[in-house]
DNA sequence: TATGAATGAGTCTTCATTCAT
DNA sequence: GATGAATGAAGACTCATTCAT
């Protein structure tokens, strides 16, 4: 047993390592270039040793998605422990802490953004999650309910809510990753503009 | 003559039909799988024969945006020519043409994407216009411009409304694209609200 | 006949005219860059007409080699018609001729040396010239056969004193070819001084 | 430990089998036609084995250029070690030396010609020993220097007597490698007869 | 368990050459 | 007589993957 045990704990630290690897070959030298040699090598590994681990590459590169998953969920979560917030205050945390990882980690986003990892129906991440729907942005969902039930919203289809949401949020920070030099406001700043601007546009009525 | 006339004709048809290969291959398998020899599989001619259209790879996929860039172009033209409207509903029509554009399109709005064709300053289309800042987006600054002028927003900042209402509606655009599966109302209600959602946004004061 | 002698003229035109082009393809961009293509560019008729006159490349190469061959032939020629000199200043200006000849033609040099077509049994200029053993260098021949009846030579064998200038002012030649940032006095001056020390040994006897 | 030994001389062994394929691609085709293809073919190996030993083309060539360098370096300094020569009697042991090193491995003459391996300023030899100028013939320098100094010779230019000897070795060498079937007195004395001729030029006044 | 070795397929590009017209 | 069209082979190099050890 006990041998056993540090057997497993010693391969869930490699393949912990061998992530971790990914992601610095990321962040160094851009999806792009990342090859499971070069993984390999950031951890004085043979590529050979990926593959117990990992079918191929792009299990690897889901299983990088769900990491990612788990430290997102975790920031949303300390959010969301903040109380006395009204839902749609929460909800503005939750995007806002949504945009700063995703600028923070611009590779991290393209690869979500390539495999589809935070998307519904079809996202990988749906099956590796059993079903389970409560997906990165299933807290959203939540205070964008809430927020219509306390009559601040003037749009009520919460599906509806979330997706022009999403999509303009993923728009936002798409672009400010692929153009850093573009000058814009300071991050932190210019992102809630945006935000205030969508939520004041969810909150009135049309203009026509 | 009327050979000459044949071959040009024959010549320009088998040119378009190399662009469509790569549109098709492009959409196929996504924009880091478009190689010579897949484009050339795709119309059953030898990879060699595409450089007698295009000196390399690049130059095939700057045709593809330029072509586009010419098309959108000229509906955006027609948009305007509607008189008597406000420029705020030009800058709605304008929008939504492009919205409907991209999606009718989507392999080349990916390719614009991952060139990065649109864009300011760093684009290559910035480049083959010769500088020329009037891209695709310039007219959107001026009807931004004169909305501004006619005193129908609260926001001031040209740039900063560009920047927001590109990044979103692009980020829209994306998202219809990538997730076709998940179900929407049909793209001209859709857009349409999305837009409205936007500039109902940038028209009115914050509400914090 | 005339027709025929008109077709003839013009063919005969065009064949110089190709040659002509590989020539400045070779002066332009050097040995290794010439190709059909690049050739055939030059003077705007397509790759495939050079296979009328040549019936691949190896043999349009050698056609140059030809040309030269009789440019080179004919500068000898008209040193040899200065009189009075001795057969050994003869030599000399002959020998010099052909240095600067060839460093002022280094791509031709490179041809040359390439092919071999200088050179005496298995050279195809030998067999080009039907055999003939009259190539450039005969005429070196001559005159140190005449040098040495006139007795102002130590070493005899003619063969022999052939070889070890040929190989030595060939070194000389592709040496300053090859490394021209290499400070050299100029080459009239240096050449003769070279060749000079050349002559001298072969004038003596051993010092062992 | 005696398994990693056999792993490290087999490896050992495969690399000195990958550099004596490319010498014989090289013998056999001529420089312009080594590839890495040809080489790998050679062994039976596919062409990327060959990057498991060296990075590039270049490097593979430049390795073979310093094993020759390595080899000549010894038997030069086997050379000098005979005492009691007067200088320039090793100054011709040396040239002799050099003389038929070559001639025994046309292929790497070939190659050090066509890198420029042995050659001062802009040779890769020259880089890769730090930018040391004990170079192949830097011992030459040395000897001629001494033998300029013991009055022996008439011409006092040391680089230009280095110069001239130095091309008119490398065209003989070259001559007699290219052309093997011309025929020649054996190596020894022809190419000591060769090296007198030129010493007893630079040794005696200009006869003009 | 871990890996070194090996490779086939793929990347873009150039070129000599053939063939139908 | 002339050529545009077309291609297979080749150039260097990278990579994901397999397999024997």
């Amino acid at each position: 047993m006990s041998i056993n045990d540090r057997k497993k704990r010693e391969n869930a630290r490699l393949k912990q390592e061998i992530l971790n690897a990914a992601l610095q070959v990321f962040a160094k030298d851009g999806y792009a270039r990342v090859s499971m040699r070069r993984i390999a090598a950031q951890i004085d590994y043979s590529a050979t040793t990926i593959y117990r681990f990992f079918r191929n590459k792009e299990e690897l590169l889901q299983n990088i998605a769900a990491d990612t998953y788990v430290a997102l969920s975790a920031r949303f979560e300390k959010a969301k422990e903040r109380n006395g917030d009204s839902p749609i205050k929460t909800l503005k945390i939750l995007i806002l802490e949504y945009i700063a990882f995703c600028v923070e980690q611009p590779e991290m986003f393209k690869l979500y953004s390539d495999l589809g990892a935070f998307e519904m129906e079809d996202g990988i991440m749906y099956e590796r999650l059993g079903g389970n729907r409560y997906m990165v942005y299933q807290s959203w969902f939540d205070y964008i309910g809430q927020s219509i039930a306390s009559g601040s919203l003037a749009m009520r289809d919460e599906v509806r809510i979330f997706l022009y949401l999403w999509d303009a949020v993923n728009g936002y920070i798409d672009h400010r990753i692929k153009h850093p030099r573009i000058p814009r406001e300071p991050l932190a700043e210019d992102s809630l503009a945006f935000l205030d601007l969508l939520l004041n546009g969810i909150a009135i009525k049309n203009i026509g």
